[in-house]
DNA sequence: ATTTAATGTTCCATTGATGGAGCAATGTTA
DNA sequence: TAACATTGCTCCATCAATGGAACATTAAAT
């Protein structure tokens, strides 16, 4: 079962009617070519080129087998073309990790716009906050927001987004406007998960302050939620409050500070993507950092 | 266009829905196994199987390939299979090249054995005292008398067959007849081609007389009509002379002496023989001999 | 007839593939 | 819960496949 390369040289040197013409288009020295067809021949234990120094013509045995490998070759060189045309023309079902709330602000318009652009894909979204793990999963990508964990998966970056503070007025005037960062050790700062700092920049200055609350969740639709029932300050993407920001039930903190820029990565097991996987996170780099 | 081998590989890993399974049944060590997929993957760029430490699962553009290389893989061993009864069950045509007399008195009827016994074969005799060049000329087999010239073509041994000398009664009349080999030096002994010396023996003695004659010329049936007409002495094989021994035109002379036996040989210019071929040779081989 | 250019094969140093052992990861069993 | 067995992958010494050059041979050109 090792002879079927050999199969599609024998097809290119009865095609060229030449071992050294074969071997120049194949791109091989005719050394290589020979030995192999010679190897072949062994193998099925027939002669199946019929060969003089000038000439060569098939034997009984070879045109029979020319005749079955051209289709051999034919058809496995379709199968390979076929492949190329689902990485152009991507097909099938997306499986793709969201992080819920950034995909409902963020990503949803641009889902759309994607699906519209390629109506051969259906999409089987998972909109968590927790990091799959995309080697037992069947996940094409999760998207991720933060530096990628040290692992074997392939991050790509698609934008950096700027995160700035904000709360509801009346946690404002019930606990008081910070001023400066150092104000935030006071105040009831609702961060993901159990982060102990924020560290804030305006144009010159970078400060780290400690922040606290009694909340721990892991929900950013739930904290935004909490802060426009006036229970804390949180430093936030600017989708993400913009409606909570126009109907008033937050408003802007610090207005010269904002966060360190939070990256969001498309994250994969592999660096071997089918087209959709591809064109869908080519889609991504495109437009996510231009919003 | 390298990657044919490979797809036989995945195929194997497909079925046994495992790489050391596959392995086990290839015969290799799931090392290269799982190097050759990985290449396979990396060429067409697009991953085709789910791995996990513990199972596999085809993805869906492995999905797509498996059942293309399937196709393709099976043809490829159909196109083999069919080779090789190609092999055992011979057809096609024989080109044979002869030699005119031996064929006509000692072959004749093998052949015709042998061609009730393969109805697929044809036959294509080229009858000739004349040594074919096997390699420019599309003959699978000829027949050759006397030691192989030293050449890259291949000469398998068909029989071994004893050589008396004759000669007519008007000529031995005419001329005398010999008694001992040494006579024979001042006798008419025509031979093929320019031969200068003949070797006899009896049980116990070699002897070596120089012979001279009138004639050189290149047939045996030549030969022997002429000393049929008293031109001389042949030394010639049995059967070929047997009915002009029956008729009387030729008798033994020196009836205890007989010349080296000549050896008979089937040439091929390659050890890759077609079936027809190898069975012709075999069939001459276990019928010549015991003529 | 003689020269020329081109063919398929062979030789041999080099390189790339190979495969055994070890590894981390994971499903299974006690 | 812990020990075990099995999976696919990786490392590296070894070996076989490779490809450039030379060769013998031959058809075409002069």
């Amino acid at each position: 079962m090792e002879f079927l390369n050999d199969m599609a040289l024998f097809v290119e040197v009865v095609k060229a009617r030449s071992f050294r013409g074969a071997a120049d288009i194949i791109g091989m020295p005719n050394s290589t070519l020979s030995r192999r067809i010679s190897a072949l021949e062994k193998t099925i234990g027939l002669r199946l080129l019929h060969r003089t120094t000038r000439k060569i013509e098939l034997t009984e045995a070879g045109q029979i087998y020319y005749e079955r490998c051209k289709r051999i070759v034919d058809e496995a060189k379709l199968a390979h073309e076929q492949l190329g045309e689902m990485l152009s023309q991507p097909s099938g079902v997306l499986r793709a990790s969201l992080p819920v709330d950034f995909a409902v602000t963020y990503m949803a318009p641009l889902i759309a716009e994607f699906a519209r652009l390629y109506p051969g894909i259906v999409f089987d979204f998972d909109l968590t906050s927790r990091r799959v793990d995309l080697v037992s999963e069947p996940f094409d990508v999760a998207i991720r927001i933060g530096e990628p964990e040290n692992s074997q998966l392939i991050a790509r970056p698609l934008a950096v987004l700027p995160v700035y503070l904000y709360a509801s007025p009346r946690y404002l005037d019930r606990s008081g406007e910070p001023a400066e960062p150092a104000d935030l050790a006071h105040h009831e700062c609702l961060g993901i998960m159990k982060a102990s700092t924020w560290t804030l920049h305006d144009g010159a200055h970078t400060t780290k302050v400690s922040i606290g609350s009694r909340f721990t969740l892991n929900s950013v639709g739930m904290i935004c939620r909490l802060a426009a029932l006036d229970m804390g300050i949180i430093m936030m993407l600017e989708k993400i409050v913009a409606d909570d920001l126009a109907s008033g039930r937050l408003r802007r903190v610090l207005p010269q500070w904002h966060g360190a820029p939070v990256s969001v990565y498309a994250v994969t097991e592999t660096r071997l993507l089918p087209a959709k996987t591809q064109h869908f996170i080519k889609f991504l780099q495109e437009h996510l950092g231009r919003v």
